[in-house]
DNA sequence: GCCAACGTTGGC
DNA sequence: GCCAACGTTGGC
């Protein structure tokens, strides 16, 4: 199983959008390396749902429910299905994220940028744990 | 509103 | 194929 972050402007489609849709297609991701990381995932992988923009913050946790298809007429991307598994007991910010020492090689933080990106096991771990407190 | 960090595009 | 110019995105 595999760790991701998928990022997303709460006020575009945020975590309550998909709690309501209760499942969504995570598509119109438009960068190469993004696309390239969404073709790696699989049935199972689990995502954190990361508000960008005016909360930065990652906010639950979604499921990967569908390995990619292709996205659009024109052009080689991808999209996944995902569907809401929990809201993270308090959100983590980007600010406690930068703070970690064991977060220092999170490639979210190092291409900022970048809308999906992926997380190892440890990191994994270390967001839950400071979700919970 | 500004800036940094990229990604893309187009001219050569 | 390289590189400058430009556009986009996200954070501050």
């Amino acid at each position: 199983m595999a760790y991701w972050l998928l990022r997303s402007e709460p006020d575009v489609y945020g975590w309550d959008h998909l709690v309501r849709d209760s499942a969504t297609e995570w598509d119109g991701v438009r960068n190469y390396t993004a696309r390239n990381f969404l073709k790696d995932m699989a049935v199972g992988d689990r995502a954190l749902f990361y508000h960008s923009n005016t909360e930065k913050a990652a906010i639950g946790i979604m499921e990967i429910t569908r390995a990619w298809r292709p996205d659009g007429e024109k052009g080689d991307w991808a999209s996944v299905a995902v569907k809401p598994v929990e809201k993270l007991p308090r959100p983590v910010t980007l600010a406690e994220m930068k703070a970690e020492p064991r977060l220092a090689k999170l490639e979210m933080l190092r291409q900022s940028r970048l809308s999906v990106t992926p997380l190892r096991e440890e990191e994994w771990a270390v967001i839950l744990e400071m979700a919970r407190g």
